[in-house]
DNA sequence: CGCTCCATGAAACGAACGTTACATGAAACG
DNA sequence: CGTTTCATGTAACGTTCGTTTCATGGAGCG
C-alpha cells in the first residue's frame, strides 16, 4: 500500500507539471519510474488514477488552506487569501483545479467527478467571513470571482504586480461598504429575462 | 473554397459543443457530413483545422462586439459587457476561449498559437473606457478578472440571477469612485518581493 | 475529344492508446 | 518446507489516432 501512496503522490507532481487534460499513462509510468502495468494494477484504471490523483491535490490544498487561516492575518482577509493564492507552493494546484474545471465545462460526464464541490465550498467560505446582509450572497460571489479572474489573469500573464494591485483596488472598494444599490435580486432577474435572444 | 468555409463553420460548431482537447478528426467528420481525409485536405492538419476554427471564433466574437460597442447603451458599461458575454449568443464562444487558455497555461507550446492575444486586447478596450487615473490599468485588471471569474461560475453553475447580483454590486462599488488607496503599484512590489517562499 | 486540376473515397500506415494475459520472483505464513 | 499472496516484467490485445497512398470521377478548358 505504501507503494501505491508513493506513486500517486508522484503521480500528482507529474500532472502538476503537465496537466491532465491529455495524460497518458506509458510517458507518466516513465518519468516516475513505473510501469503502465503497475498504474492499472494499482489504480484500476485511468480515470482511477486521476480520481485519486485529484484528490491528493484537493487534500494538499485543503490542508495548506487549512495552515492559511490558523496563522494570524496581518492583511486583509481577501489580501491574505489572495497572497496564499499566487504563493508558488499553492498555484501550481489551484491551476491544475481550474484546468479540470473548464475541462469539465466542456466534457462534465469525464471531469465533473473530480470536482468535489470545490467552487462552491469555497464560496461558503468567503460567505461565512463577510458581515451580513442581504446581498451576502452575491457578495461572497464577487469575492470569489475576482480571486478566481485575477489568479487566471496571473498565471497567464505572470504579471503579479498587476494582479496584485488590481485586488488591493477591490480590497479597498470593499472596505468602503457602499450602501445596496438599487437593484436587487428581483429587479436583476426581471432585467434578464427580457434579455432573451 | 467555398467547400472548406462551410467545413471550417461546421467544425466550430462542433467545436463550440465538444470543446477542442480532445477532438479528434473522425468523429467531428462524421458529425459534419465529410471524413478526415477531406479535413486533412482542406485545412492541412488536425493543428491547422483548430487554427482555422479558433480564428473563426475570434472573428465571430469580434464582429459580435463590435455590434455590441455600436448600439446605444441603457445600461452601465460593464452591466453592458456582461449582458453580452452571458447572452446564449455569445457565452459558447468565450467558453471556448476559456477552454483553450486554460490548456495553454499547462501546454503553451500546443494551444497558446490560438489564442491571439485575446485577454490583453479586451484589457486595452475596458483601460480605454475607464476614466484617466495612476492605477487604471489595474483597475482594467479589476474590471476584466471580475467579468472573467464570473463567468467562470455562471458557466460552471448556469446561476445567472447570483452571478448578475454580484456584478450589479461591484457595479455600483466602481461608480461610488472610492480614492486611492494607499498601497500604490512600487509598495504593492514592495510587500511582494518580501513575500516569496 | 484529351488534358488538367480539384474534390473525394477506400484503404492502409505506423504509432500510441488503455487494458489484459501470462509468467515469475519474492515475501509472508501455515 | 509448501502454499499463498503481492508486486512486477514482458508481451500482446484490440482500438483509435493523425496522416498518407492510390485511385477515381467530374468539371473546366484547349
Amino acid at each position: 500500500m505504501e507503494r501505491k501512496d508513493e506513486l500517486r503522490v508522484k503521480a500528482l507532481d507529474y500532472c502538476l507539471a503537465h496537466g491532465v487534460a491529455g495524460l497518458s499513462l506509458r510517458p507518466l509510468a516513465l518519468k516516475i519510474g513505473t510501469s503502465a502495468r503497475l498504474l492499472i494494477y494499482h489504480f484500476g484504471s485511468r480515470d482511477g488514477l486521476i480520481g485519486e490523483v485529484m484528490n491528493e491535490a484537493h487534500r494538499r490544498v485543503q490542508r495548506s488552506f487549512e495552515e492559511l487561516i490558523r496563522r494570524p492575518g496581518f492583511k486583509s482577509p481577501l489580501r491574505t487569501f489572495w497572497d496564499w493564492t499566487t504563493d508558488r507552493r499553492n498555484a501550481p494546484y489551484l491551476r491544475l483545479i481550474f484546468e479540470v474545471q473548464v475541462l469539465a465545462l466542456q466534457n462534465p460526464t469525464a471531469y465533473a467527478r473530480y470536482l468535489a464541490g470545490t467552487s462552491s465550498s469555497w464560496l461558503t467560505v468567503i460567505e461565512a467571513a463577510l458581515p451580513s446582509s442581504g446581498d451576502r450572497r452575491a457578495r461572497a460571489t464577487l469575492c470569489a470571482a475576482i480571486i478566481d479572474g485575477l489568479l487566471l489573469e496571473f498565471l497567464s500573464t505572470g504579471d503579479l504586480e498587476r494582479t496584485t494591485s488590481a485586488l488591493d483596488i477591490f480590497d479597498s472598494m470593499l472596505r468602503a461598504r457602499v450602501p445596496r444599490v438599487g437593484s436587487d435580486r428581483r429587479s436583476v432577474a426581471r432585467q434578464n429575462r427580457s434579455k432573451g435572444a
